[in-house]
DNA sequence: ACACTAAGTACAGTAGGTGAACTATTCAAG
DNA sequence: CTTGAATAGTTCACCTACTGTACTTAGTGT
């Protein structure tokens, strides 16, 4: 069993990369001599492996780092239909994976899954003695106890209590978690954002998602909503939003929205791009509308910037690259919106969603939750 | 000396009040044995004593409390000219309280503060063994080890390392914070906020200042710029602001924007009440001001609930009471711009600042950090 | 070959907790 | 008024997880 302490270690060792027991000690602030115990233990456990010598003067140091084969996760996907179910382990790698019809009755979706999970298993057999939970992601508000879905507009839930329902059928700790935070937990763990502490995730798709990593922890807020910029208000006299409200930033900036305005101008676009190809061939309504669009999601960054001031922002595309007309305003509007003494301070990275990310971030709700003890 | 589990033990009382031993238990997860122990020697070192004995069934439970002259700290409010410095208890009463020119030079300003200090330990003599700290309260960017102003516009600050000056005249333990963080803080130890992990707090001033506590700890952010809602973009074509950017929240809403803009049309106002009484006798311009202010901050307000989902959003202000047209218009456009499924979910508390907030807030800073170990 | 440097380990000692049995102080029933 | 049940708080032996110090290990520089 691991220590509080164990745990720790483990954290800083994956936030960090593959790290000299030495800078562990300097990071956690514990001795040489408990370092030098606890890190033995972690290695007979299999989660942690020396991987290289680096040598000054002195003694060379071993450099540690997550063993992938030590610990598996189950990641779940809901976002898309038929749901994915993937298997991954401690770093992040996708070892097998398989899909599932999403049911929104929960208690066959359970079912179903109980069934999937044997099958995944027979994939990597030797995951099955490290499983060591299971995470669902999907779209709607989650509870802090990452237990039961609040709401979810596009599954037709209302306090739903699937982690209940899964950890039955499936018999493994399993913990819900929202897409976009799943996917900053992803980028916290297995990412970009390793080795940061304060980090947005803006997620641009068919919706904007965005969460926050605030001291270390995905931070939820009081209702599960911390987040929730999509329905932000940015154009008080604006078009309706099927949130019942007016001017949503998702009326606008969403990847939906903005084919959805392209083509009642008579642009013909199935992709961003093929706005952006329309721009550039001098057409103005595409112009105006990737300008309006632009515009729009750099306000609602600007504001989380303002509100948080986080150390970074990391906005994630479908699209190949985030560059283009669209880039460009929305970097140009969060630079125009942020107290001059503070813009130009807040990186902003970009980055294009692999497949896996959403299957990766659902194994990483379970794999953060390993790493804080919490099983 | 402290150590950590006391430090706990004093900030769950501070939160929950006059706690028993049993509740302090089942709040911190530590054994009877321990809370045993532990609030011996905290009663010991006077910090905490038995208030009342309340019985039901069974041996009746002494109540614990912070013991006010347990410890002492100072306040300093940069906030007007003179500066206020005050003397306060551990539960925020101020016992003494004193002025001194507001000297912008920091280096003459930590001086004259040397000097000034142990005149107002001569008002409570028995307050200088049991003195642990001193706080100052200036408007502008605070770095993370609230150690060096990184700029201060009011002050004509760039990078001063005001604690460090101050604690080579004063010899105490000297922390500086940002002046709607220090009333945050003041709400958490001694207000209304105390047993809040999460929430808001958003100041109505000549200017407009805001601060989260999240997880229990105030949100400083990377550059110490969190909660900088003043300088939020709310009219894209607005106004030009003092900050360089055009339609911020600070050039409609603020108290200073809202005369400024009235005395304009030729509503003469020293006041918001005055507005407001103009606006009872029928002025349109009076009713058209208000409401622009008013959902200016609103909308302010619900970008703040959207993004981080707080427990409580506190409105501060000056005026004898938050209410007349203008507090009503803030309160709608926030329903109105928070997510149907969250608003109403979120309380929106308002209360007057009294004289002696920002020099109590100030001495805050030095609790907060004597509560969490830091000295 | 030798000193020097830095990484990592062994081991006894210790601080800060736990669990179980105890005492203290009340209410309620007979 | 006694007795028992209920709840609060204390005592004490024990244990775990860490620290400090002295050591070993494994390289570099001359």
């Amino acid at each position: 069993m691991l220590t509080a302490t164990h745990n720790q270690i483990l954290r800083a060792i994956g936030a960090s990369g593959p790290v000299t027991r030495t800078e562990l000690v300097a990071r956690t602030g514990l001795s040489k001599a408990a370092m030098s115990g606890l890190t033995r233990e972690l290695i007979e456990a299999g989660l942690v492996h020396e991987t290289d010598t680096v040598g000054g003067q002195g003694r060379p140091s071993a450099m540690l780092d997550m063993r992938p084969e030590g610990a598996y996760f189950i990641g779940v996907s809901m976002l898309t239909d038929p749901a994915i179910v993937a298997l991954a382990d401690l770093k992040g790698n996708i070892v097998a994976r398989l899909t599932m019809p999403r049911d929104t009755d929960p208690e066959r979706f359970a079912q179903d899954l109980g069934k999937v999970v044997p099958k995944l298993l027979e994939m990597v057999p030797a995951a099955r003695e490290h499983l060591n939970g299971i995470g669902v992601a999907l779209s709607g508000l989650i509870d802090q106890a990452q237990e039961t879905c609040i709401e979810s507009t596009l599954l037709g839930w209302k306090d739903v209590p699937l982690a209940r329902l899964v950890h039955k059928a499936v018999g493994l700790p399993t913990y819900i978690e929202n897409d976009a935070k799943a996917l900053a937990l992803s980028e916290k763990l297995f990412g970009s954002a390793r080795d940061m502490q304060n980090f947005t995730v803006v997620s641009l798709g068919d919706g904007i998602g965005c969460a926050h990593f605030i001291r270390d922890q995905l931070h939820r807020g009081a209702h599960g909503g911390a987040g929730e910029i999509a329905h932000s208000t940015i154009e008080p006299n604006g078009l309706p939003c099927r949130c019942g409200k007016v001017g949503c930033l998702d009326t606008i900036a969403s990847v939906y929205a903005q084919l959805a305005l392209a083509n009642d101008q008579g642009i013909e676009a199935k992709t961003l791009s093929d706005i952006e190809t329309a721009a550039t061939r001098g057409s103005a309504q595409a112009i105006a509308l990737l300008h309006r669009a632009g515009n729009a999601l750099g306000l609602a960054i600007a504001n989380v910037i303002q509100i948080n001031d986080p150390e970074m922002v990391l906005i994630t595309h479908q699209e190949p690259a985030f560059s283009g007309l669209f880039a460009t305003v929305v970097k140009q509007a969060i630079e125009n919106n942020v107290l001059p003494r503070l813009s130009g301070r807040t990186p902003i990275r970009s980055q294009k969603l692999s497949d896996d990310v959403w299957a990766r971030g659902a194994a990483g709700i379970a794999t953060h939750n390993f790493l804080l003890g919490f099983n």
